[in-house]
DNA sequence: CGGAATATGGCATACGTATACGCATAGTAT
DNA sequence: ATACTATGCGTATACGTATGCCATATTCCG
């Protein structure tokens, strides 16, 4: 079954049918001008009636556009795999559906940062264009991307808006919801503010929501305390070990703003079990609204990113790039959730 | 840029090369006996200098084999469709991996219920098969895939594993994970468990896990009492009103098991809200194990499926039916996890 | 009413690969 | 030595569509 297939129907088909040629078939069906209304109306009822569809293979072989773009998901290196950071789930179903309305099928892959996935991607023909996800130590790529670019590869990333990108680059506005995350905390009366998460530049998305944190702390009068800020990546484990060397260490504060959701979570707990009340002795908010932080308790005050606004851009950025109309990088506003976790 | 390439390598460039003919290296990078060792690896040298990479459309026109499989995800009827259940985004996860580690690449796709993507995948030949996934009323497609059955086309369920099915179907042992479910229950001394879930014949999965559960009530020894059972799809609103109804109605009931996690979340916070203390007065246990299911007070015990096998049978079951080796349909077990939620 | 512009659609061909055949050469068996 | 099989590779062609170019029919305008 499936293999002897009772031969599918060819534009030659309808063409006979018709009574045209097999080129008027493939113009009528792709609205071309040069085929006249009735003829088309003609042509696509009979390939309506023979249910004909295009073969993709041999249109895009011909017109040397396959009308797909790769996803392609670039792992933290946590190596067991099983779980995927739940907000690029979310990320990827907003992709999915900005595809489908354009038009474009989506091919997904998650990525070893070691393959060479460019010369699988784009120079077989499978994808028009790339789209470049994942959080990660940003450094690691740079020289990839640069081949991208040197081979004339359409690409898009997420990440870290700045003016010296490679690429072109959608992302939140990371700066201004760190700004936004603490002047919530500041207007709860908190002062020490602890920020965990990695702030260097091998992950500028969180070097950026820290900074706009200092901007928030110094445009409020308030010094800025260096010892308060504690590297994670995004993860529980990372989260709650860091919350816990905060206290060790015996630093004063009164909120924390983690910059992920799967910190805050981590941190939460830590918190909790060394006797702080959350949001009694300490203020906490998260990043990305991941579906779990309702559920934390307290439930979690955490920063929403756009991700449907997100994957549109995404999407049309590349295509932009596919019709030699670059598209600039664009920067997404990012909106406060508040919960349980800083209003007292 | 990106328009104007410099001519990509074809096969002929690298026959050229390699002073052999054009089929020569095409039957030598696929690996063909009819090429000696020698002439191989010259060819294949030249092929890794030149970056060259076959083109996927013209190996998929000319060989009618796509070596890509579509990943069709039907919806809930959620009208919104920001949010898919965490569930499906882990299964596909699993699946874009067991798909990679067998050279296939992935097409996926948000379906609704009502469009006719059977012709634009197989039909099109952008895929060789398709894997189905997603909860809803089963009884509604039912008739399209008696279609794809009609017209030859591979594709595998994920789904409730019965007799009866139409195609092959890969699924958890529902039955036996709800029976699982059903002798954790009584094994804490509980012994009236209500069963928040659809469990008619239009969610085959949900009435699977209530029979299981029903068979552990009645190898115990303990009356089925039908009032007991609510119906809730997987959703978190579906499971508190569900759970409110069980209340309101004066039901007496020590133990609750949701057909999912997020039913079980719904639940939980209906439970709580009416003053039944979780475990104390009400045991409860979910299904599926989500992410979040750790993070609710107090953390949920649960069933987890095998994720992992899941994805891997799915593929292996469609790949089989690309070659006319049909695999029977495979029943997964399922583990329980237990929590917080059921351990007094 | 003649010639030019326009509308419609056919003809030829290219996209890049995979495969059925055929043809040598070499090795083996009879 | 003849016939036969196996090996290794070239020849020819097919996969199904899209598009540049040309031929005819139609319209339009002075």
């Amino acid at each position: 079954m499936g293999r002897k297939r009772s031969t599918k129907p060819t534009s030659f088909d309808i063409a006979y049918l018709a009574g045209v040629s097999q080129p008027t078939v493939s113009r009528a069906l792709r609205g071309s001008k040069a085929v006249s209304l009735a003829t088309r109306q003609r042509i696509e009822a009979i390939a309506r009636e023979l249910n004909y569809s295009v073969d993709k293979n041999a249109s895009s072989l011909r017109s040397q556009r396959s009308n797909t773009i790769a996803l392609l998901f670039f792992e933290d290196p946590t190596p067991d795999g099983a779980n995927i950071n739940p907000f690029f789930l979310s990320m990827l179903g907003s992709i999915t559906r900005a595809s489908a309305n354009r038009g474009l099928d989506l091919l997904i892959s998650f990525q070893k940062m070691e393959d060479d996935w460019h010369v699988r991607y784009q120079d077989s023909h499978r994808a028009d264009g790339l789209i470049l996800l994942g959080y990660g130590d940003y450094t690691l790529y740079e020289s990839r991307l640069n081949q991208l670019v040197k081979s004339g590869t359409d690409f898009v990333r997420w990440g870290s808006v700045r003016a010296d990108n490679i690429g072109a680059t959608v992302g939140s506005d990371n700066f201004g919801a760190g700004r936004l995350a603490g002047e919530h905390l500041l207007s709860k009366g908190r002062k020490r503010i602890a920020f965990l998460g990695q702030a260097d530049e091998h992950y500028p998305e969180f070097a950026d929501r820290y900074l706009g944190l200092c901007a928030a702390l110094a445009d409020a009068g308030q010094p800025i305390d260096p010892s308060l800020q504690r590297n994670a990546l995004s993860s529980e484990g990372d989260g709650s070990a860091a919350a816990q060397a905060l206290i060790s260490a015996g630093c004063q504060f009164d909120a924390v703003f983690a910059a992920s959701d799967l910190i805050a979570i981590g941190a939460l707990r830590a918190l909790t079990e060394m006797g702080k009340r959350v949001p009694h002795d300490v203020a906490l908010i998260g990043f990305d609204d991941i579906p779990a932080a309702s559920l934390t308790s307290p439930p979690l005050t955490t920063i929403s990113q756009d991700l449907k606004s997100g994957g549109e851009q995404l999407v049309d950025t590349l295509l932009a790039s596919f019709e030699d109309r670059a598209m600039p990088s664009s920067m997404i506003p990012a909106r406060l959730v508040v919960r349980g976790s800083t209003s007292v």
